[in-house]
DNA sequence: TATTGTGTCTTTTTT
DNA sequence: AGACACAATA
């Protein structure tokens, strides 16, 4: 990940300076010494900005403030954990540790954990994923009627999410409705409102509105938290919400000793309610402000930094500022032209494989960042297929995969009875006998008396309405209760296990997936319950699910191997590395949907294009596909409007355009320079396109986690070979279909079935 | 009435 | 491909 450069950077630094400053230049000095009163950093990309603020805190520490009164806010966890490290070794990891570093979001659940008795709410309150709140609005818009057709609970859940990160209440939110819309919205924001209250359930908005709500009404609690924190600094401010910003002011004040840290060129985040204006409007917000520039870049070369520029001066709203670097010109950007995904996954591979050697760098100096998570899959393939490793940031979340929220949601069902959501959920898995009919009921009669559904359950038989299913009900509830009274006498595994087993999950999960990988998703979490608590020793399973709520799953174990990195880009904000690919430039993709007809949706595509660019160090290639599987099926794809941006005198142009590229499948170049080297890929790859691709997969490498055990089993399946499957027997391959993980093979067995297979999932080995 | 099977959209980006 | 709403069964 990001690495502390050890060089000084301004080799004018006067021999008397502090040793801790003398690494600085004279504006992210200026930075680091002002740690009173508010302060506001502009940093240019690769200027720096996360050096300034980590030495400013070490500077703090130095200066005699104590650890626990600092509190540094961030969007991402990663960034939270890494300011944390560099700190570490700027000083001392003892104290390094008791700074309050973490998200917004953390750091507010952490509070509202221990004083939001003065809110009404219990301190087991669960934490709703987006997930989880889009089915109470779903399950909201049922209770009343409102047609889902008609209004997308989606847009609902928009609306309601942007309302809140705009600290706009929904008695307010009804007030000043203007629209048809905005009266469904009305309706179901309050009563998406009441269920959340009954339920005891916060999401992730709430968080934010509810640290207000605590604040505003709590002038005690409030100066508690002023005293602690007596010194608060904000990382990417650009993109902080109006929520967080009354947060952090009411936080502040009256003594304002924040600082910001931000550019405005790098806001990505106007669709969760960012507001650009928290930035622009600092200086008015907190007067005498100091205000300082870091416009010198260090990161990457002249080339990459004049791409940025060039590109994100299209851009109307933007503040004026002049990044410069006095880092060597480099290379030239190298943009691609792919026939379609699989041709730009084995492009890029091969060229990862190419610089790797040729450069004698390590698989960490790589990123490949996409617009979309669902663009890793041909990339992970053909990473498999070159034997590079790699690891995946984000992505299908591991507790977002069904089986694994049913599971969660039993255990948080046991920290909070009263959860609605959770109640539905374990009740629908396993199949519990209380259906739709019987839920709708229940629910009525909870809103009706406002009471939580668990409790309507256990005292079915008091509601004439309830009588036909009350068995079924009472017995749900029981067992609920049953599990909660069981809870206090057991180790968190233990009681996972438990948990597991006696709601009939793991009967459930055996009997509809026979190749039990569902079960295993199940028993990881128990494992990785485990694995947490080694840790951490007295976590509770309060704190253990806030975590997995909040904390972007650590794939941690495999962090420090050396792989290339996939990410989106939204996630590769504040990282940089030597080699970055930008992948799927292309008109809908990127920019995405119909963002090219709206100007403040194309400016904020834009910037993310600039935030691309200006993660990398030394290279950067750029490349575009022909045609793209999108939306079930293969459509042409025209280059991004984006690449007209670039200026050719930089811009090396590579590969085929694609009405070319028939008979020249498989051969592509893959070299950094403007000198075209032209290979032959694999050893069975040079084929047209339309004969079937062969496939030399095995289920391990298919299934195998990371790349770094690929061994190369050729599995040979393609149309006409001969299979084995463990059940079915021998047969002939049909047809296949789809690519990577969503290949699934056509197998006529001898049995006389027919068989369509995911060959990720299936055991099928090849015979003679 | 609960469960299982079949068709239809859906798919940004993150906490 | 995957979730989800709706329709057919048990």
């Amino acid at each position: 990940m990001g690495k502390l450069k050890l060089s000084p950077q301004d080799s004018q630094s006067r021999a008397y300076d502090s040793h801790l400053l003398s690494a600085l230049n004279p504006q992210q000095r200026l930075a680091a010494e002002t740690i009173d009163g508010p302060v506001l950093i502009l940093a240019g990309a690769g200027s720096g900005k996360t050096r300034a603020l980590t030495y400013r805190i070490a500077y703090m520490l130095e200066q005699g403030v104590q650890p626990w009164n600092i509190l540094a806010l961030t969007f991402t966890n990663k960034a939270a954990r890494e300011m944390q490290e560099r700190i570490a070794k700027l000083t001392d990891p003892e104290l390094a540790h008791s700074i309050w570093a973490g998200t917004f979001h953390s750091i507010f659940a952490r509070i509202l954990r221990i004083e939001c008795k003065y809110i009404g709410y219990d301190s087991a309150f669960s934490i709703h994923d987006s997930d989880d709140t889009l089915r109470v609005v779903k399950s909201v818009m049922q209770s009343l009627h409102i047609s889902q057709q008609e209004f997308s609970p989606q847009m609902i859940r928009g609306s309601i999410s942007k309302a809140k990160n705009d600290c706009v209440s929904w008695q307010q939110y009804d007030r000043e409705k203007t629209g048809p819309y905005e009266h469904q919205v009305a309706l179901v924001y309050a009563e998406y409102e009441k269920r959340m209250r009954r339920s005891n359930a916060m999401d992730f908005d709430d968080l934010l509105v509810n640290i207000i709500r605590l604040f505003d009404n709590n002038e005690d609690v409030l100066n508690k938290y002023r005293q602690r924190f007596s010194h608060v600094s904000v990382d990417e401010y650009q993109d902080t919400n109006q929520a967080q910003y009354r947060a952090v002011k009411l936080l502040v004040e009256p003594q304002n000793n924040i600082c910001v840290v931000g550019d405005d060129a790098q806001s990505i985040y106007r669709w969760r309610g960012a507001d650009i204006r928290n930035i622009l409007d600092f200086e008015r917000d907190y007067p005498n402000a100091t205000v300082i520039r870091l416009e010198q870049n260090y990161r990457s070369t002249g080339t990459i930094l004049k791409a940025a520029n060039d590109v994100i001066k299209n851009n109307e709203r933007q503040v004026a500022k002049n990044l410069w670097t006095e880092n060597p010109e480099g290379d030239n950007i190298v943009l691609m032209h792919c026939q379609d995904e699989r041709h730009e996954a084995r492009s890029t591979a091969s060229s990862i494989s190419d610089c790797h050697m040729r450069e004698f760098a390590t698989y960490n100096d790589f990123a490949i960042l996409y617009r979309t998570n669902a663009q890793s899959q041909p990339i992970e393939e053909a990473l498999r297929m070159a034997g590079i490793p790699y690891r995946i940031v984000g992505g299908v979340s591991f507790f977002r995969r069904k089986e694994v929220k049913d599971f969660v949601s039993w255990l948080k069902l046991l920290v909070n009875p009263h959860d609605d959501e959770y109640v539905s959920r374990a009740v629908a898995e396993p199949p519990s006998g209380i259906g739709k009919k019987a839920m709708e009921t229940a629910q009525a009669i909870a809103s009706e008396h406002d009471q939580p559904l668990l409790q309507v359950f256990r005292e079915a038989r008091k509601y004439a309405e309830l009588s036909r299913f009350a068995n079924n009900l009472t017995a749900f509830a029981e067992k609920v209760f049953a599990f909660a009274g069981k809870s206090s006498t057991m180790s968190l595994s233990e009681l996972a296990e438990m948990v597991l087993l006696e709601s009939g999950l793991e009967k459930r999960l055996k009997d509809i997936d026979e190749e039990g990988d569902r079960l295993r998703n199940a028993e990881q979490v128990i494992t990785h319950m485990s694995e947490v608590a080694a840790e951490n020793e007295d976590i509770t399973l309060t704190e253990y699910l806030e975590q997995v709520a909040l904390v972007e799953e650590d794939t941690n174990k495999s962090e420090n191997r050396d792989a290339v990195t996939l990410m989106t880009l939204h996630s590769a904000k504040g990282l940089e590395f030597p080699y970055v690919y930008l992948l799927g430039l292309e008109q809908g993709l990127f920019p995405l949907g119909k963002s090219d007809q709206n100007p403040d949706e194309l400016e904020e595509e834009r910037r993310l294009f600039y935030v691309g660019i200006t993660r990398a160090e030394k290279a950067l290639r750029i490349s575009t596909c022909g045609r793209r599987f999108r939306f079930g099926e293969t459509m042409p794809s025209s280059p991004s409007q984006f690449l007209q941006e670039l200026d050719d005198s930089y811009t090396t142009v590579v590969g085929e355009s694609a009405s070319r590229s028939r008979q020249s499948s498989g051969m592509f170049d893959s070299s950094y320079n403007s000198r075209p080297v032209r290979k032959t890929y694999g050893r069975s790859r040079a084929k047209p396109d339309d004969t079937p691709v062969r496939k030399k997969l095995s289920f391990e490498e298919l299934t195998a986690k990371s790349a770094g055990a690929a061994k190369k089993a050729p599995g040979g399946i393609a149309k006409g070979v001969k299979v084995q499957h463990p059940t079915f027997g021998t047969g002939t391959v049909q047809a296949i279909n789809g690519s990577g993980d969503n290949t699934v093979v056509l197998v006529n067995f001898s049995s006389g079935q027919l068989k369509k297979l995911v060959l990720k999932f299936a055991k099928l080995t090849v015979v003679k």
